[in-house]
DNA sequence: AATGTGAGTGAGTGATTACTTACATCCGGC
DNA sequence: GCCGGATGTAAGTAATCACTCACTCACATT
């Protein structure tokens, strides 16, 4: 990048990106106040203004310490874009995401309904929780492909894994219909980011009732669209309008 | 941006922004040899490395011009950018792109499920026509409001009313269930859009056939992933691996 | 032949970039 | 008291940023 010109001369920020990143990452408790502050300013701008488009002096500026404070804690401006998402990658890849989620994935017990209501709000929730780091990660992986790779091969290949691992067991129980799985993971996963994804990004009017639009979309991609062969259809209503008590304010932690 | 520091001094590229870029659009015939030459430059590296990440100097030197000439035909960097997404947005809410999806979307003649498989093959051929442009529009959309206001407002809400409006007219003809309008659109779009973003982005395992995909997709969509109460699927088998003669090469312009 | 015009450019402009250096200040262990 | 490491910063550094200026050149109109 001939904007940020010494990048490509300090080795720090090069190879095995979040193995280095991961393991200068300590938690909030370690940190300086300053540092803290660095971090919320940088997390706060970046999310904004994109990586590229984010001067370390602004940084600093708006975190209230001189420029070079951030040298202190950081070789390159690009460390701590890294400090930034690996948290995140961490969490979304580690062991107790992943167990987390397959747990409600692969719970045989629970209706394929169910199991996707609370999937969707388990992420929802989790991305929600961790917005700007999230959207960096997202619109910085346009442009950083170690970040682009790590998003794919980490986080699509752990989603993709645990979902079809859910959908062949049902598959085998004669629960769903014999579809092709990738294309059924990827429509169910896509139905799952076009809930989250507007939201992420401060788009999306005002929702009325999250909770009722989760059971709509979970509808839908279980039962399809058409007119069932023999009135089939029995989940909810739906008539775009209808505000009545049919969403369900109860639901699990 | 404190990164580009004279980009509000100018009032170039200030309020209205796509009127006056639509009418700075001048089309490719009418450009100079070396005008095409910043154009295409422009087009490739701001997709690679974003707009904030490109300097003008790069610009020049990849398409072998002078830096200032670039400011002979655009006063202003900004003014590029907006001069390669505007054509872009001015086809995908204009006229004519409305007219070609709204008649494939409004015809009654056809079956939800060729409607569907003619949009997403539509959509996809336009969309890889225009992959740069598209990629550019998409993250700059992360950092320019503008940019954002414009995929909303125009694109989503032409997508979502034309689509909104095929579907209500088959609801009130008994053909799909009566399911929420609005969820129903987005994942309907959403499930369009996960076969067609990943392409864009250049990620995408090499794909077997797009036709078999398609069909499969749209048959989830429209008939769901449960098994129906009384054997009701028919459509596409697609046991994972399948590789027969299944999939439909015939199909239109 | 004089004049005008748009394309094109080399050589700048001052501001800003990521990053460094040298030098304080603090604080806990001896 | 004194040392050592960590924290913090003012004041740099060279490079690069978007953009401008003064100018040439080709060509068209008169």
């Amino acid at each position: 990048m001939p904007v940020e010109r010494h990048e490509d001369r300090t080795p720090s920020a090069a190879q095995d990106v979040f193995a280095e990143a991961l393991a200068a990452y300590h938690p909030p408790q370690g940190m300086t106040e300053k540092h803290r502050r660095i971090v919320e300013a940088a997390l706060r701008i970046f999310a904004q203004k994109g990586y590229a488009g984010t001067s370390t002096a602004e940084i600093a500026r708006e975190a209230g310490v001189a420029e070079a404070t951030i040298f202190r804690h950081y070789k390159a401006k690009k460390d701590l874009l890294l400090s930034l998402v690996a948290p995140l990658m961490a969490r979304l890849v580690g062991p107790v995401a992943v167990r987390s989620a397959a747990e409600i994935a692969g719970d045989p017990s629970l209706s394929l309904e169910e199991m996707l209501r609370r999937l969707i709000r388990d992420r929802l929730h989790f991305a929600l929780e961790n917005a700007p780091r999230f959207r960096i990660l997202l619109q910085e992986s346009f442009f950083h492909p170690e970040l682009r790779d790590a998003l794919w091969r980490g986080i699509w290949q752990q989603i993709h894994d645990v979902v079809a691992a859910a959908l062949r067991q049902r598959m085998e129980r004669g629960e769903i219909r014999p579809v092709d799985l990738e294309v059924a993971v990827r429509v169910l996963v896509s139905g799952v980011a076009s809930f989250i994804l507007p939201r992420l990004m401060g788009l999306q009017a005002p929702v009325a009732d999250d909770e009722k639009e989760i059971a709509a979309t979970v509808d839908i991609l279980l039962k399809g669209l058409l007119q069932g062969p023999a009135g089939a259809a029995a989940g909810v209503p739906a008539d775009e309008t209808t505000g009545g008590p049919q969403g369900r304010p109860d639901t699990e932690a």
